[in-house]
DNA sequence: AATAGATAGTTACGATTGTAACTAATATGT
DNA sequence: ACATATTAGTTACAATCGTAACTATCTATT
């Protein structure tokens, strides 16, 4: 009578939704209070900061798991802060280059120190050969995502 | 003049993000077709199934880092469903002690069925030792969230 | 060349969310 | 014992989000 065996704790995706939210909201305490930036402008901004070139919004989207109207809004905030332009393909005239201005490689500049700042509190709190064993785990579900936006439809992501 | 390097594809916060959401995104669809049950409401049926007791609102927000309001509202649509009910604490007339009726456990029983499969799925997508990298990692960041849980206010996770 | 289908990105709108304020009860310090 | 602070949980409200529909453009087929 007894139910078959299942163990949240060693459920994955809960699990990972779990740990994600921790880390993330204290980090995202950092820049909201010092630049009023939501979660995904941070992540577009890193995005393009980070990549060193311009993107194209949907590939914004499918680099960092977010949903096509929330990369939309997040890139109109950006440009009203002068924090990035967008460029109109020529060949292609429905494509946007998106690229960040001066203002906002400097803000990126800033947050990258926060980021660094906070990975390594992270990497005391939480052991070097834990957040190794991590990162091992995360490039393994990193392919996977990657692969299945090769196939399947990336705006689903 | 170059800026120091910053390299989000090893950023912590941003990678688990995306990763959570990616793999929650594929097990929600499940749940969400078969019985139009919400993330939250998902989360707090299965932290209450798990633990084979009963709990209280505050420690389900705790044990999944769902805000206290997202609990509040999955546990009236899980109360609207006659899949719990709730007990007033004798001692404390604050706390609501909250159970899994059986036609709840009954469909927590149902629900791990897909959990395990999708578990399954995933391990073999990721590989078995990819997996348990991962499963360290994540140990570590539950341990973390533990500990502050006992010092800092809980009610702000 | 014309039409149908696909793709990039935006937006209207209903649903979901978090902040802050609230109620009700308990704990604490004097 | 009384005032004050704290805690559990709910709710009003404004902000945010995702679905679906939309515009504009490009690609493929005939």
């Amino acid at each position: 009578m007894a139910l078959p065996e299942f163990e949240l704790e060693s459920f994955l995706p809960y699990r990972l939704n779990r740990a994600a939210e921790f880390i993330a909201l204290r980090f995202a305490a950092q820049y909201k209070a010092r630049y009023q930036l939501t979660r995904p402008e941070w992540r577009t901004l890193a995005a393009l900061g980070s990549s060193g070139r311009s993107m194209t919004a949907t590939e914004i989207g499918v680099h960092s798991s977010m949903h096509k109207t929330k990369v939309s809004r997040a890139v109109f905030g950006l440009e009203q802060r002068r924090w990035l332009k967008r460029e109109e393909d020529g060949r292609d005239r429905r494509l946007e280059h998106l690229a960040l201005t001066p203002a906002g490689l400097s803000a990126y500049g800033e947050l990258t120190e926060l980021a660094r700042a906070y990975q390594a509190e992270l990497s005391t709190t939480l052991g070097a050969d834990n957040m190794k064993a991590l990162s091992k785990g995360l490039r393994a579900v990193e392919r996977a995502i990657v692969r299945s936006a090769g196939y399947a439809r990336p705006s689903k992501i």
